[in-house]
RNA sequence: GGCGCCGUGGCCAAGUGGCUAAGGCAUCGGAUUGCAAAUCCGACAUCGGCGGUUCGAAUCCGCCCGGCGCCUCCA
């Protein structure tokens, strides 16, 4: 076994087998190798899913950004009792089964900014390497066939048990018809016996399929190698999943698997006992005839929804990945996260500070915020600290929010100092009146420097990559459109001192979600959806009916012909004013 | 029964031996604004309880109370 390369000079990670935090030696100098398991696709991801693959996903933006080249792998296991179980249930094939989820599982992934992935090794595409891996085993004496299973003997690995901390007699393991063809109690399946009908591989001792920790240890093998430095998986997967891989890698390879197991913490639904997606759930959710349906009773305590077990997709279409992500991220992973809907709700709130922030630069810089190219290492990050009063702010946070990522990766302890440069960088607008004036191409600078190294930092946590996602492109168009009038029709009103007519419209809009915000340049709009411009429409209709009223003639017309222009034509009829499309070609 | 985790302001959450206990959300003042919104400034906790170690503890130890996980498929 050669030595490991020289610590890190900061960067520490918390290790499941020591209970400690290390300082980072990798097996390869200056390359990390990552292995997390991943689902066993045989239903729906829900959100606990996720937990892993967000915080694996920063790890590795962190580890790229200090220098290092990270590989990071994701197995999927897509042979496995429950997607046999399943595909039998919906009369499909087991790789139908997995086909399907695993397109659900990655869309889930693209949808939180997990993109950082470079290997999805299947179980199905390692058999070759499973089954020599077995052969091995049972050649060394740690492994044994009966009856066209294969069985590891947990009494032959004397560090049996010390990632979990578990003696091996005082382990119950499994009863059942499995438990005759056993030599241990705790003695686990490498390899299991085809029944009739059910998916098989050829093996030296018949057909069958892979039990599900050897899977892990085959894959991390042909990927990262015998040893390799992180591997992570969440806190339930210690035992018994992680205890066997160690057990099947270290007694095949005599070295050891993994010099960094980290695990992250599971997600917990608010107000009720269980994981999310834990059995207590499952089993509460078995009367129930439709597992994704609207919770009936939020009281009960019984609903999918809010416990998040169902409906992952639905879920990122009513908040975004990215508040999801940035929730998650708030806690340290290793914490157990209370899950519920209103605090992914007010993680977003938390991310519109920063939104809003984005605008300001925009309007001040004229470029966008999404445009800056960072720098993409520690080494060449950051600014000259001796430059200016903001250089040495921007510095400041910048070494705080890298001494939270160095320790065991806090990205929560990260976020609160993102926030904290957030609001430097606005004091420093206010201050220097960087909107109003015409500022001095020095302060512009600076400002853009720290905006940089804001862009920087948050593109370790992997969060304001792009511009977010807007709806249909038509409505946007439209609703644009249609605000740009009503500002304008506001403007007009208070420039006549109208504030009556001025405020009635922006409390209008209030309602419809949509906020407006007076600037030295003009006003600003946020906020709203397609849904907005029915509202929109019957508002602009009123102001019209007023303004024909008060023989305000000039204003009525202005608003029917820039409707007209937006494709929206008015016919005024005796019981008032309609709208409708004009059929676009 | 065995192994283990957690309990910090109204809510969420950093901090795990030493300046006035980060930050977010909410709330309340102030600046700013025609009024708002946004932004900035300020207010808001002695860290579940008790006892101990220490010059010094939210941070270490013990006990108690409360919440949770694993020991079985599980991210």
């Amino acid at each position: 076994m050669p030595a490991l390369s020289e610590p890190h000079p900061s960067l520490q990670i918390f290790n499941t087998l020591s209970k400690r935090k290390e300082p980072l030696r990798t097996v390869v100098p200056g390359t990390v190798g990552i292995y997390l398991c991943g689902p066993t696709v045989y239903d729906k991801a829900h959100i606990g899913h996720m937990v892993g693959p967000v915080i694996f996903d920063c790890m590795k933006r962190y580890l790229t950004y200090c220098g290092y080249d990270v590989t990071w792998v994701v197995n999927i296991t897509d042979v496995d009792d429950k997607l046999i179980n399943k595909a039998a249930e919906r009369g499909i094939s087991m790789l139908e089964v997995a086909e399907e989820n695993i397109a659900d599982y990655q869309s889930n992934l693209t949808a939180l900014g997990v993109d950082q992935v470079d290997h999805f090794p299947r179980a199905t595409e390692c058999m070759d390497d499973i089954i020599a891996l077995i052969r091995e085993l049972i050649d060394s004496d740690y492994a044994y066939a009966a009856e066209g299973d294969v069985y590891f003997d947990v009494s032959q690995d004397p560090d049996y048990g010390k990632l979990s901390n578990r003696k091996v007699d005082e382990l119950q393991g499994e009863g059942g018809s499995m438990g005759e063809r056993k030599r241990g109690l705790a003695d686990f399946a490498l390899w299991k016996a085809a029944k009739p009908n059910e998916p098989a591989w050829d093996s030296p001792w018949g057909p069958g399929r892979p039990g599900w920790h050897i899977e892990c240890s085959a894959m991390s093998k042909k990927l990262l190698g015998p040893t390799f430095d992180i591997h992570g998986g969440g806190l339930d997967l210690v035992f018994p999943h992680h205890e066997n891989e160690i057990a099947q890698s270290e007694c095949c390879h005599h070295q050891p698997m993994v010099t960094y197991w980290a695990h992250n913490g599971l997600l917990r639904a608010a107000a009720a006992a269980g994981k999310v997606g834990g059995r207590s759930e499952r089993a509460a959710e078995a009367p129930a005839t439709a597992r994704a349906a609207v919770p009936t009773d939020e009281a009960s305590g019984k609903m999918s929804r809010s416990k998040g077990a169902g409906g992952l997709a639905e879920l990122i279409a009513r908040q975004s990945g990215e508040r999801i992500r940035f929730f998650l991220l708030r806690t340290h992973y290793r914490s157990t996260v209370l899950f519920n809907e209103p605090a992914i709700q007010e993680a977003g709130t938390g991310l519109e500070s920063f939104y809003r922030f984005f605008k300001r630069y925009q309007r001040i810089t004229g470029n966008s915020f999404f445009d800056i190219c960072p720098p993409t290492s520690r080494a060449t990050g950051g600014v000259e600290a001796s430059a200016s009063a903001l250089h040495q702010e921007i510095t400041t946070s910048r070494d705080k929010f890298l001494a939270a990522m160095d320790d065991d990766f806090n990205t929560g302890g990260a976020i609160g100092e993102l926030f904290e440069l957030l609001r430097k960088l606005n004091k420093y607008c206010d201050e220097n009146s960087l909107e109003d004036s015409q500022p001095q191409p020095a302060l512009l600078e600076s400002f853009h420097q720290g905006a940089t190294v804001l862009r920087e930092l948050t593109s370790i946590l992997g969060i304001f990559g792009q511009p977010p996602a807007t709806g249909g492109a038509a409505d946007d168009q439209l609703l644009g459109q249609l605000l740009q009038l009503l500002i304008d029709l506001r403007a007009a009103a208070r420039a006549n001192q109208d504030f009556a007519t001025a405020d009635t419209i922006r409390d209008r809009l209030a309602p419809l979600g949509i906020v407006l915000e007076d600037r030295a340049g003009g006003t600003d709009w946020s906020g709203g959806d397609a849904e907005s411009v029915e509202g929109l429409l019957q508002l602009l209709i009123e102001l019209r009916q007023t303004a024909r009223a008060a023989k305000d003639f000039a204003t009525s017309d202005t608003i029917r012909d820039r409707l007209a222009t937006a494709g929206i034509l008015l016919e005024d009829r005796a019981g008032g004013t309609e709208w409708s499309r004009t059929p676009t070609s």
